[in-house]
DNA sequence: CGTCCTTTAAACAGTG
DNA sequence: GCACTGTTTAAAGGAC
């Protein structure tokens, strides 16, 4: 492209860097194994029969999870086993690897997938989202060991002091409760798929004995939790924890997330940033809010997020206080925490089956992708499938610009989870392919919106005209209107794609702004700002109505539930034919309730998620799907563009943009640790 | 095949 | 002179 020869290139050379967060991660949970022999922080009172009883639990344990791996691994094997390396061994499979088995794909295969654009961004966006959590789980684990060592530290200072234990037995305690941190590790992975698996049918609140049994082959939450209680404090080591309630949280818990996670919620009041999968009950709540209040799962922006709630607290003590009031541990409660969990359950079923028809998919396309003739881009390619560093290094031959590393401009306040990026996916490829036009469907603010988070990432084009974007932006501007600068700003906020050739793409938007009459530029005291006219582009939209029918689809579905995530689950439930989301789901506000919690907790800044309400837009929808119904039969609400996209122009943590004139030149370094 | 639409590229003018 | 903004033209490609 001869884009580069524009005057906004001239500062390019040095100014991308490449993107460091993403492998250092996975580096480190893999190297947590390795360093962990050597905390020489001993420890407490744990008595050598007590000890002795926890290793044979331990070798219970580790049996256990072996079969259940085993078994997993074969019932399962659909959907991750196609592409396992054989050579890791399935016994030995620690997280750190375990957790790269979603990315198994070739940067090739993500490439030509992304381009080729055969999943539908929100099948993409559920994967990262799902990576993301995965990612924080480990990162929640590193946190937990760090606290772990350090409070054994202080507590062999203190028993050093007190001379009271001698050091042969902490040596073998702090290796017992290293062995248990490395079978949670083991654990996540296999965990997430007993998740899908049994998920939360076994999570009844009112019946804490039943659950315990399917989580706890992974992980005896219980066990781990008075061992971890044993361990860590020495004064209260007598006292025996595993009562009921602690069972239940445990396992509540683990259904949401992890078992470290979990064990880091209650226990360290650091680890526990996010829990994006989790199920949120009251009496985790009670535990988590009490030592973790900025970041409470249930509370968010002044309300109170419980599904179907949405209460007004002013402020954490009075949402305490509601949420004791009105979310106690009663019927109606535990009936809402069911549906939820219901909820939850389908939301994992319904990622396995995503899973593992992307890996179909991947499978697929890598064949195809091998062939002699196809392969648009041979070297465009990344390095790595573990998101690492080495990513940025390849860089696409017809593509001068360094690549840019959309290192997670989601959430820069929020490292965990941004983890997962792009890094892999990057660079769209030299050759502008033309798929954008089979999707010249002019956006409304929720097709954009439910995949905001993925190309925000993902340096993919996006498949929505200029005109639609420009729209988009001005839509969503406060006040409807915004100059060509903050247009050039929102572009590169919002879509990572737009991050490069600036020169191409910013000519493309003021000839656009030029072309089209619906856009209309209104002289201002300060300058000039350019509005939508909205008579003006409903006008144009009844076009071509083609393209990817899932695409159609999912942006139809999304819609009514205006939530990207909801969007992207909705389309893949209606086809799987999955009853509850229609049912349970569907009508009432509880996965859009959770859908936003996720998006939210993912993102790590947001706004109000009026999921509700928002950008629903019910007549958009035939128009999309390819009804030609008349143009206007629905007064279009410029109101529309304030859902779920404002809640992501806030995810930045700098909302200021005005910067990034130069946004090219300096990509999302922000984010960068 | 023609038309429409979109994208890309480029030239040009006005302005600060 | 330069950068930015805004307009306009042209060409190309895809969809209908």
């Amino acid at each position: 492209m001869m884009q580069e020869s524009g005057p906004e290139t001239k500062s390019n050379g040095s100014a991308i860097q490449n993107g460091s967060s993403s492998s250092s991660h996975l580096l480190e949970c893999g190297s947590l194994r390795e360093v962990r022999s050597n905390g020489e922080a001993p420890a407490s009172d744990v008595g050598s029969a007590d000890l002795a009883h926890v290793q044979q639990q331990q070798a219970l344990q580790v049996a256990r999870q072996l079969l259940l791996q085993q078994q997993q691994q074969q019932q399962v094997s659909g959907l991750k086993s196609p592409k396992r390396n054989d050579k890791q061994p399935a016994l030995q499979v620690p997280v750190s690897v375990a957790m790269m088995t979603p990315q198994v794909i070739t940067p090739q295969q993500m490439q030509q997938i992304l381009q080729q654009q055969v999943l539908s961004p929100q099948q993409l966006q559920v994967l990262l989202q799902q990576q993301q959590a995965l990612m924080l789980q480990q990162q929640q684990l590193q946190e937990f060991y760090k606290k772990q060592q350090e409070q054994l530290q202080l507590q062999l200072l203190q028993q050093q002091h007190a001379g009271k234990q001698p050091k042969e037995q902490v040596a073998p305690q702090q290796l017992a409760f290293q062995q248990q941190l490395l079978q949670m590790q083991q654990l996540q992975q296999q965990h997430l798929l007993s998740l899908q698996r049994q998920g939360l049918l076994t999570l009844q609140p009112g019946q804490p004995s039943l659950p315990l049994q399917p989580l706890a082959q992974g992980m005896i939450p219980t066990e781990l939790q008075q061992l971890w209680k044993e361990v860590t404090s020495a004064h209260t080591a007598e006292e025996t924890t595993g009562n009921n309630h602690s069972s239940l949280d445990l396992t509540t818990t683990c259904v949401s997330s992890s078992a470290p996670s979990k064990t880091s919620l209650i226990m360290n009041p650091h680890a526990s940033t996010n829990g994006q999968l989790s199920v949120h009950t009251p009496k985790r709540e009670s535990l988590s809010h009490e030592e973790h209040p900025h970041s409470h799962p249930l509370y968010g922006h002044g309300v109170c997020k419980w599904p179907g709630c949405e209460a007004v607290c002013e402020d954490f003590q009075s949402f305490l206080k509601h949420l004791n009031s009105e979310h106690a541990l009663d019927d109606r409660s535990t009936a809402q925490c069911r549906v939820q969990m219901q909820v939850v359950q389908q939301l994992e079923l319904q990622l396995a089956k995503d899973k593992e028809r992307l890996q179909a998919m991947m499978t697929h396309l890598h064949v195809k992708s091998t062939e002699p003739k196809a392969a648009p881009q041979p070297l465009n390619l990344v390095s790595s499938v573990t998101l690492s560093k080495s990513a940025s290094e390849a860089s696409p031959q017809s593509l001068p610009h360094t690549p840019t590393t959309p290192t997670a401009p989601i959430t820069p306040n929020t490292q965990g989870p941004s983890v997962i990026t792009t890094t892999s996916m990057h660079t769209v490829g030299p050759i502008r392919r033309r798929y954008s036009d089979k999707y010249n469907v002019p956006i409304s603010s929720a097709d954009i919106a439910q995949n905001q988070e993925f190309y925000k990432n993902a340096e993919v084009r996006p498949p929505f005209t200029y005109a639609s974007l420009i729209r988009q932006a001005i839509l969503e501007s406060p006040e409807k209107q915004l100059t060509l600068n903050e247009i050039y700003n929102w572009f590169t906020r919002m879509f990572a794609y737009f991050r490069r050739n600036a020169a191409t793409w910013k000519n493309a938007v003021r000839h656009n702004l030029s072309l089209h009459k619906c856009f209309v530029r209104v002289e201002n005291v300060k300058g000039a700002v350019w509005t939508v006219d909205e008579v003006e582009f409903q006008k144009r939209r009844p076009q071509k109505i083609s393209g990817n029918p899932s695409l159609i689809k999912n942006m139809q579905s999304s819609h009514a539930y205006c939530t990207p995530l909801n969007a992207a689950l909705q389309a893949s439930m209606a086809e799987n034919s999955i009853p509850l989301y229609t049912t349970a789901s569907m009508g009432n506000p509880t996965l859009g309730n959770l859908a936003s919690t996720m998006r939210e907790e993912l993102n790590g800044a947001m706004e109000h998620t009026n999921s509700n309400e928002s950008d629903s837009s019910p007549g958009r929808s035939p128009v999309q799907s390819g009804h030609p119904v008349h143009v206007k039969e629905e007064p279009l609400d410029p109101e529309e563009a304030e859902g779920p996209l404002s809640l992501v122009t806030t995810a930045n943590h700098s909302p200021d943009f005005d910067h990034d004139r130069d946004y090219e030149d300096e990509p999302v370094n922000e984010d960068m640790e």
